[in-house]
DNA sequence: AGTTTCTACAACCATTTGGTTGTACGTTAA
DNA sequence: TTAACGTACAACCAAATGGTTGTAGAAACT
């Protein structure tokens, strides 16, 4: 079962939107690596605690992280699907590109001798990693 | 001959948020398909030339796309070295996590000489489905 | 010539973003 | 019980976004 959950534009727009912030970019790899508070993140910055509180809350609204309670405190750790998820997307983008490339190719080699590939192969993708669900 | 520049946070920020917008998405879609005009793009979008114009201006500035003349037209390029670097990203955030994964790992492989509370790992999350590597 | 096409850019507007401070509430510690 | 800690949330503000219209220049087509 491929993960690959067709996102919808508005999900992909949080995703990268979240991302386009070095805060929260730094915040994704903290949380990746293990799970903090949000107070023990917040200690991290040079901002109020209430700020990195919002970039915590764009970044679960986006999916990249989860919160969970534990006594007082909220722990946030990273999820690693999404970032899959933009992986396969930018995957995506990249095929694009190389079919390109190899149609320019075939036109660059036709004129003589027959096309290497005229079959349009998709430059055979690194498979996507059929991780099961 | 690995592209791998390091980009500052304010260029992995620009590539982000260029991409954090579905019109934009696309157009880097068909530009690296192939080069189209500014002109060829605002027809596909229902909105004005300018405002396509612009979403152009905001992806050259991340450079995603380049532009560059043809007579009249401009005709706009997508750069599949940009989409590598956001890649290289993205690795490097599944790298973190994986090292995480092994981490709790090798605390769940030696049960007997360390009881799991001594630890401070907090709350032992539900090991979110170890897939081999 | 004159006109159309493609592009650039300024000015403007509504909304969102990223930060702040202040207040309130649940949980832990004295 | 009281105090301290960790969090949530509202209100506010400056700046950036994403759109618009309008004006203007350069290239191509009568």
């Amino acid at each position: 079962m491929v993960v690959e959950t067709d996102l919808s534009d508005a999900e992909v727009d949080r995703i990268f939107r979240a991302l386009a912030d070095a805060t929260r970019r730094d915040i994704v790899e903290r949380v990746l690596t293990g799970e903090q508070s949000v107070s023990a993140l917040a200690d991290r910055y040079d901002m109020s605690f209430a700020a990195v509180q919002k970039h915590v809350a764009v970044l679960e609204r986006a999916g990249l992280v989860t919160k969970h309670h534990h006594g007082r405190e909220r722990l946030v750790r990273g999820n690693p699907d999404a970032i899959r998820r933009v992986q396969h997307l930018l995957d995506r983008y990249e095929r694009l590109w190389r079919a390109r490339i190899d149609a320019l190719d075939a036109l660059l080699a036709a004129p003589l001798a027959t096309p290497p590939a005229a079959t349009p192969a998709p430059t055979s993708a690194p498979t996507p990693v059929p991780e099961q669900e």
